[in-house]
RNA sequence: GGCCCAGUAGUUCAGUUGGUUAGAACGCCAGCCUGUCACGCUGGAGGUCGACGGUUCGAGCCCGUUCUGGGUCGCCA
């Protein structure tokens, strides 16, 4: 193999146009096509930038063109030469007009014929793509997703930078907090039996360092959850963290709304308006069934309960009774795909949302449904109108003695109803925030409440003096920033008086014991000047995501995890040494075994 | 933990009701070719049909288990 001593890169290979014809070159690159014609051979050389074309002639230099034939895809070459125009051009490439006649060619590597071809649009399996991620990646489309998060890591910055806001890093080994998701522990070795917890989020650290004095912090901050995959979660992932002093949730939300619109004019070139659509959480479960609306379509639910109550249907009277609710979409204009089959089929659909069922009605030139014959014609002319049903309209019911059943279902149903009829338009960004969540849900396996953002959420000031007589009707001075259906971030002003933190441990079930020792810390700091609070963290893989216009994360994220929780390219997780084991004074159940296993 | 989907040359796929030697395209290898750019032409190599077990005279195909991957419910303060 070859060195690049002497050799200097003049260019990127993707760099090349007409003006640089007469120039001499050099360039660094994977090859990408040879094409011999038999004395002429041309060397499509890669680089992150993109193709140039070299050639190799035969008839003015033999040995050179012998040594260009030896070649092989994803060879790395060293080629200077001239640049010169094409004889004929290729409008399909950028650097089409020109080629490099090569008067040096330099091995530096040699490759193995690679187990899928490098080309953009792949369709290749997944597993074998993150298996081999290096090669993957060479892949432009697969490389786009790359730049286009680290150009987004820069506008972050610039921005908060701009805003006066300082970059601080936590510590990634911190102290268990087993509330919330479950933690990834790392046992220390200089304190036998004791543990670290990888962070689920920078969460306290964040709000001490409002106690010290900052001000405005942010962080691009790695975190962690040993939880379930999803498309869009990854155990191991990326927040940009963020706190602010003396402010209030108006001021949180203008400055990441500015933030956004930032990220999408610098990255995407598209203006998004602000502020945001603003609506609570009690009004999103209501029109939309979900605490995370898609507003790119309407397809709002309408709530049936009182139209139908005394109904002769058993299904809708006995969900009434039971002090339920039925509720509805109206698909406009869906006769013609909503089939039966369809129906059908969305009727398993709602079952995965735990809905015992999918009623409907087909408005034909004969109006068929599914439940007609158990109602008067008065009722059919009321739940009609109640809906707005017009001629070719599907509407769809799910009735259930928990209203939160019919809502989620609907909820989930709507977004699958829009997909399937292609209701959704490309490259809408529809942002919003939610607000006035909930701050408190009883948890029944627990038998306690829970918080449901986490326990330093503040209550909203006019509830507070429901937290003793109806904890679960307290509202919470929370937030979620909502894109298209997607929970990009989420954020809350935050307790900082000691007596109210307190109260709020207490409410969740903690005694003074555990209170002490799990949050201890952050009580005793709260004790020395707490300016009031709050902040807000985006999943930055999901935004990027959302940029990208993927919808997977794994897409822009450069090493994933697959839904085992493992990494294809490293196989990590994977068994350790007895002895690592022995240093950390760790003994396993069944280590022994488990090495036989494998 | 539950449910659904997928797994056949290196890759993407086809494979009829269970029946002879499992095919195609691309890629790979060799030869020819001086303006190609998805070069072209000729020839060639390449398969544990994810694994294990069962049914059967006979299994890529049917059944069971399992592994891997994807989606999802639960879970994700």
């Amino acid at each position: 193999m070859e060195t690049i001593a002497g050799l200097k890169r003049t260019n990127y290979c993707g760099e090349f146009r007409k003006a640089d014809i007469g120039r001499e070159a050099t360039v660094f690159g994977w090859v990408q096509r040879v094409r011999n014609l038999g004395g002429l051979i041309f060397v499509d050389l890669r680089d992150r930038s993109g193709l140039v074309q070299c050639v190799f002639d035969e008839s003015k230099d033999r040995a050179l063109a012998d040594k260009a034939f030896s070649v092989r895809g994803e060879y790395v070459l060293a080629v200077r030469g001239q640049v010169r125009e094409r004889e004929t051009h290729n409008p399909k490439m950028p650097t089409g007009e020109v080629e490099i006649l090569a008067e040096e060619l330099r091995i530096l590597s040699a490759a193995k014929t690679p187990p899928f071809e490098i080309v953009e649009d792949s369709n290749v399996n997944e597993e074998l793509r993150l298996r081999y991620r290096y090669l993957d990646l060479r892949r432009p489309d697969a490389a786009r997703n790359i730049l286009l998060r680290s150009k987004t890591y820069k506008v972050v910055r610039d921005y908060f930078a701009e805003h006066g806001f300082i970059e601080v890093e936590t510590p990634m080994l911190q102290k268990s907090t087993p509330e919330g998701a479950r933690d990834y522990l790392v046992p220390s070795r200089v304190q036998p039996g004791k543990f670290y917890a990888l962070p689920q989020s920078p969460q306290i650290y964040k709000q001490i360092l409002m106690v010290a004095g900052f001000d405005r912090y942010i962080q691009i901050a790695r975190c962690f959850r040993d939880e379930d995959l999803r498309a869009d979660r990854q155990p191991d992932f990326t927040q940009i963290d963020l706190e602010m002093s003396f402010a209030d949730r108006e001021d949180v939300m203008a400055i990441n709304e500015g933030l956004l619109r930032r990220v999408w004019k610098e990255v995407l070139g598209v203006d998004v308006d602000i502020p945001f659509e603003r609506m609570t959480y009690a009004e999103a479960m209501r029109r939309f069934g979900s605490d995370k609306p898609d507003r790119r379509f309407e397809l709002e639910l309408v709530d049936l309960s009182e139209v139908l109550r005394g109904c002769g249907f058993a299904v809708f009277q006995s969900a009434l009774e039971a002090g339920g609710s039925v509720r509805a979409i109206n698909v406009k204009g869906g006769f013609s795909k909503l089939t039966r089959k369809e129906l059908d089929s969305l009727g398993e659909y709602v079952k995965t949302y735990r809905a015992k069922g999918l009623a409907w009605i087909r408005m034909g030139e004969e109006t068929t449904s599914s439940f007609g014959k158990f109602l008067s014609e008065q009722q059919m002319a009321d739940l009609l109108q109640a809906v707005g049903a017009e001629p070719s309209d599907v509407v769809l019911v799910v009735a259930d003695a928990k209203d939160i059943v019919v809502l989620e279902s609907l909820g989930a149903l709507r977004c699958e109803v829009a997909r399937r009829l292609g209701l959704i338009e490309k490259g809408l960004y529809r942002f919003m925030w939610v607000t006035d969540f909930p701050l408190l849900e009883y948890d029944e396996e627990q038998g306690r409440y829970q918080a449901v953002h986490h326990p330093f959420t503040a209550p909203m000031d006019e509830d507070l003096h429901l937290l003793d007589i109806d904890p679960a009707r307290v509202r919470a001075k929370a937030y979620d920033c909502v894109l298209n259906g997607y929970e990009l971030g989420g954020g809350s002003i935050r307790i900082y008086n000691t007596e109210l933190q307190n109260r709020m441990f207490q409410l969740l079930g903690f005694t003074e014991e555990q209170m002490q020792r799990r949050f201890g810390f952050l009580l005793e700091a709260f004790q020395y000047g707490t300016p009031p609070h709050g902040g807000l963290a985006f999943g930055l893989d999901r935004l990027v995501m959302l940029l990208a216009g993927e919808d997977n994360i794994r897409n822009v994220i450069a090493f994933p995890k697959v839904q085992t929780a493992s990494e294809p390219m490293s196989g990590a997780p994977d068994l350790v040494d007895v002895e690592q084991l022995r240093e950390l004074s760790l003994k396993l159940w069944d280590y022994e075994r488990d090495c036989e296993l494998q």
